[in-house]
RNA sequence: GGCGCCUUCGUCAAGUGGUUAAGACACCGCCCUCUCACGGCGGGUUCAAGGGUUCGAAUCCCUUAGGCGUCACCA
């Protein structure tokens, strides 16, 4: 049996789309784990739509992902160049042989030419009168005075049949296709063409791709059978659509918010996570199993975990994933993954970046959370007197001066500021003053932060102040509260 | 419009003639709790519709509807 090789063939545009992610995940998914090859081909025939650099992007953002080609521009390999604008030769043979045997031809229309509009005999759609086999043979010189693009020549009765994995045998009708353009006038072979002689030449044994490609895949087929080389197996992938605000599904795009494998990893998820929910949007499986290494997930992939029905994507489950990662991730880990969306941290928080870590990575789904999150302790956000009534705790702004006041006393005593000691000597205070537990804490919270949701309770943010800060907090609380009561 | 593909909870999905139709996310409720979170427990909602075939259908067949794709010198 054929080693097998899959390839993952993008366009150079600057934007790693995440249904490109998922179909070149696939790709290497399936290759790696029947120990195959797995190639990158960049597909680069359209000089109108070229980007600069996009190939390097390309090639950071797979290794980012962790999907590594076997052969491509810069990977090596014995079937190059993997670049199709360098290839042209290549195509222009096969095409020119094409004509020679009869399955092309070489046609001299302007077809962008609209004047024919309305005269059905012309283009706008097909038209199958143009096929101009017998006049090129009449004017042979043409060929070298007028620029023209060869196309192939389909059948015009009967069907053809592929297969596909996911989607058994489909059969279109041959009179549905054109005959289409295989190299264009400016000598660049189109998409139909250049696809059909690098997968044949590089020797992929399956083409997996999207099924935008299923109708086109016929055309495909006859190139196969015209050369007479074996025809490799298909399989089209689904759609990765998006949910927009008012509820309806479409294709993910740009309109869903972040959609690209850099937008979500610059929004701080991790690119395992990435690698991972995308993995599971399509395919299954079978098992209760969600989180899954790179390995493993070469390991347990199969071609008929694959779905055929789009899937969309959904931002709660990333994030739940997100969050699972993170659990399992290393205090020392997590701040070092962290660090970019840190921001710029006082000299104290900075040197407590590890242990708040701790406590911001059960919280957050994706790393841009933290900046929100640790707002408070890099500023004193403005008291509002509401937030210090709780009615659940018992605390009220009358109360809370009490509290303050006490709190402030015990506190100050306090030379050895660790989270131990700040837990012992504070729960000593609220057992001493017999007021709940709850009471206490909310209204130093309160009076801490300004806010009612912090990442750690009391004792954790009054280590992560520091004992002059915490005071201070304090003190402006206590005068805030006196000076609400004095204007009442 | 022609042709093609698709259709199990809100979402991802298991399921391939006989199941109480898994599980996860989300949602709701309860418990725990110094808030949030974590954790624990529980809950609702699903086979697009209609016809067949069959003792029996989410599973097989047909029709309809809806969604998507395609009909380029773009990929």
């Amino acid at each position: 049996m054929n080693k097998v090789r899959t390839r993952f063939a993008p366009s150079p545009t600057g934007y790693m789309h995440i249904g490109n992610l998922r179909t070149a995940l696939y790709a290497y998914l399936f290759a790696k784990s029947q120990h195959g090859d797995f190639i990158l081909r960049i597909e680069d025939t359209d000089r109108a739509r070229y980007v600069p650099d996009a190939v390097e992007f390309i090639e950071k953002t797979l290794a980012a992902a962790k999907i590594i080609p076997d052969e491509g521009p810069h990977h090596g390999g014995n079937f190059g160049p993997y670049v199709q604008s360098e290839r042209m030769e290549i195509y222009k043979a096969y095409a020119e042989k094409l004509v020679e045997l009869g399955y092309a031809y070489r046609c001299f229309c302007n077809h962008d030419d609209d004047s024919n509009e309305g005269d059905e005999k012309k283009f706008g759609g097909y038209d199958r009168t143009c096929r101009h086999l017998e006049r090129e043979e009449i004017e042979a010189n043409l060929v070298a005075r007028k620029p023209y693009v060869i196309r192939q020549k389909m059948p015009l009765t009967g069907e053809t049949t592929f297969y596909d994995v996911l989607h058994g045998n489909i059969t279109i009708s041959n009179s549905e296709l054109e005959d289409q353009i295989l190299l264009k006038s400016d000598g660049m072979p189109t998409y139909n063409f250049a696809n059909v002689i690098d997968d044949h030449l590089m020797g992929v044994t399956h083409i997996i791709r999207g099924t935008e490609f299923i109708t086109s895949t016929p055309k495909h087929v006859l190139l196969y059978e015209n050369f007479g080389w074996e025809i490799p197996t298909f399989i089209h992938l689904a759609p990765v659509m998006g949910k927009s605000d008012d509820g309806t599904i479409s294709k993910l795009s740009k309109r869903h918010g972040a959609t690209s494998f850099n937008d979500l990893v610059e929004m701080g998820y991790l690119p395992e996570v990435i690698t991972n929910y995308v993995a599971l949007l399509g395919w299954s499986p079978k098992t209760n199993q969600e989180i899954f290494s790179m390995d493993e997930l070469i390991e347990k992939f199969s071609l008929d975990g694959l779905s055929k029905s789009p899937a969309v994507f959904d931002y709660n489950k990333l994030d739940w994933m997100s969050g699972e990662y993170f659990k399992a991730m290393s205090d020392e880990d997590f701040a070092q993954a962290a660090e970019k969306f840190f921001g710029t941290l006082n000299e104290n928080l900075a040197s407590k970046k590890i242990y708040l870590g701790s406590l911001l990575k059960p919280r957050i789904s994706k790393l841009s959370d933290i900046h929100a999150q640790i707002k408070f302790l890099q500023e004193r956000l403005p008291l509002d007197a509401e937030l210090f009534t709780n009615k659940r705790n018992k605390v009220t702004a009358e109360n809370s001066v009490g509290i303050l006041t006490d709190a402030i006393k015990v506190l100050e005593k306090i030379s050895d500021w660790t989270v131990d000691e700040l837990h012992e000597k504070i729960t000593a205070f609220v057992t001493e003053s017999g007021l709940k537990m709850g009471t206490i804490m909310w209204a130093l919270r309160i009076a801490l932060s300004g806010q009612k949701v912090t990442p750690g309770g009391v004792i954790e943010i009054l280590y992560l102040l520091g004992k002059k800060e915490s005071l201070e907090r304090l003190n402006a609380a206590l005068k805030f509260l006196g000076d609400i009561a004095k204007k009442n």
